[in-house]
DNA sequence: CATTATAAACTACCTAAGTAGCACAACAGA
DNA sequence: TCTGTTGTGCTACTTAGGTAGTTTATAATG
């Protein structure tokens, strides 16, 4: 117990900013925390359809990792989600109980609270208040899925990376986040395409003067141009 | 009551086979169904982000309808589901309770069971062994959307038109089902793509001897061709 | 039966995106 | 400092798929 009250003080501020468990206190944070442990994985580290994901399910306190999946003829990957802070997983798990075929690799050392899968339902069923939560958080996922693909089927290559750069900026900031760091290949496998595309992209957007881009880094340096430039794209068609 | 026996008597057998609700028996069937009521939508019914589907959900019970969006600017469609007997919308809003920014069109004249989403709501807190039923639902949702990703990433359309036929044949009588009625723009529309792409592929097909088209009509000839060309499919790249 | 509407079939063309290959720069480790 | 590795920037080429427009077939309607 004093292990619980340890992990609530040292993440509570991410633990409540969890969608899947809004509106937790701390009282009912340390009873569920009781289950939890603490793990640390390197940088790099990479499960492939790792048992691991059906019999425990992780909350993220630090670092990113990234679910992808691969073509098994292609070998091309796509990374389905790039999950960071507060974010959790895997939920196709938890919902159904049924292996989820998808590949993690942690993109940071990563820190993570994990809980056995069955412990969470158990949870789950005494507490079933917490179950709106769970249902509006997989209606949330859905509808992210679902923007995924009038995307996919809807928008050109240069449509998608000009939104995957905008939905990454912090506005208090100005800066590019998460995705900052990261070389040309991952930035094409987030939006489906290829280094090379997307570097034809980025060297346009770094021409118009509203990208700064270097090794394994792109930074914004005019967000009203990429605006701009994403609103010509529409008018476009 | 002697309504909700009704209701059960001419539709038990579609709702038994319905997943949202696993394992209810005849009893807990009746109580449910207390809620419901029978509604007829006419062939081409069409609802535009309509209110309706925020505060009734519903089992169709005979029919199809598509649940499709539409790019603002484009003005292309995309088909995200053909929803057929045993299906249930709007599933987005009864999870969170927000409104889903989509549209819907029956092809058929539909017969749907309709509940208000509060009704089914409370039920719920009241059976919350039913809870799990709905996230399984969700989950295999979520795992429908994201093979709907890969494959609009990994794949090309002609590749996707064939898993569309497959997948859609009643291997009882090897005919094609639920899609066999549709003209080529509709058919374009669940795979993202145009009418003028089908149709070339359509031909390719045709000519070797796997289907047969006519006016709003595609029939399966040969199968094993249809894996063989499939298989192909893979190979190629 | 004639008229109209809709879908299918086909042709020709255009373009975005994928592919391959190479030179160069940045970085890490020995 | 040397060396191997990884990422970027670029050129040249190929191709699937989108687009536009026309003709032909099929069904529905009066």
């Amino acid at each position: 117990m004093a292990n619980t009250n340890e992990l609530y003080k040292k993440y509570g501020s991410t633990l409540n900013r969890c969608e899947l468990f809004q509106g937790m206190d701390e009282k009912q944070w340390n009873d569920l925390l009781n289950h939890f442990h603490e793990e640390e994985w390197p940088r790099e580290s990479c499960f492939i359809n790792h048992q691991k994901f059906l019999f425990h399910f992780f909350i993220i306190v630090s670092g990113r990792v990234k679910m992808y999946n691969v073509d098994d003829f292609s070998e091309k990957e796509h990374t389905l989600f790039l999950l960071k802070k507060g974010d959790v997983f895997d939920l196709f798990c938890l919902l159904d109980g049924v292996q989820h075929q998808v590949y993690y690799e942690c993109i940071d050392p990563l820190k993570v609270l994990a809980v056995p899968m069955d412990d969470l339902r158990d949870w789950l069923k005494k507490n079933p208040a917490y179950y709106q939560g769970f249902l509006s958080y997989a209606g949330k996922m859905m509808r992210m899925l679902e923007e995924n693909v009038s995307q996919l089927i809807f928008t050109d290559i240069s449509t998608r990376l000009l939104k995957l750069l905008l939905s990454n900026v912090d506005y208090s900031s100005n800066r590019l986040q998460h995705i900052n760091d990261l070389p040309n290949k991952e930035i094409a496998n987030l939006i489906g395409s290829t280094r090379a595309v997307v570097n034809r992209h980025l060297q346009k957007l770094k021409r118009n003067g509203s990208i700064k881009v270097s090794r394994n880094k792109v930074q914004i340096r005019d967000i009203s141009i990429l605006l701009k430039e994403l609103n010509n794209q529409n008018k476009k068609l």
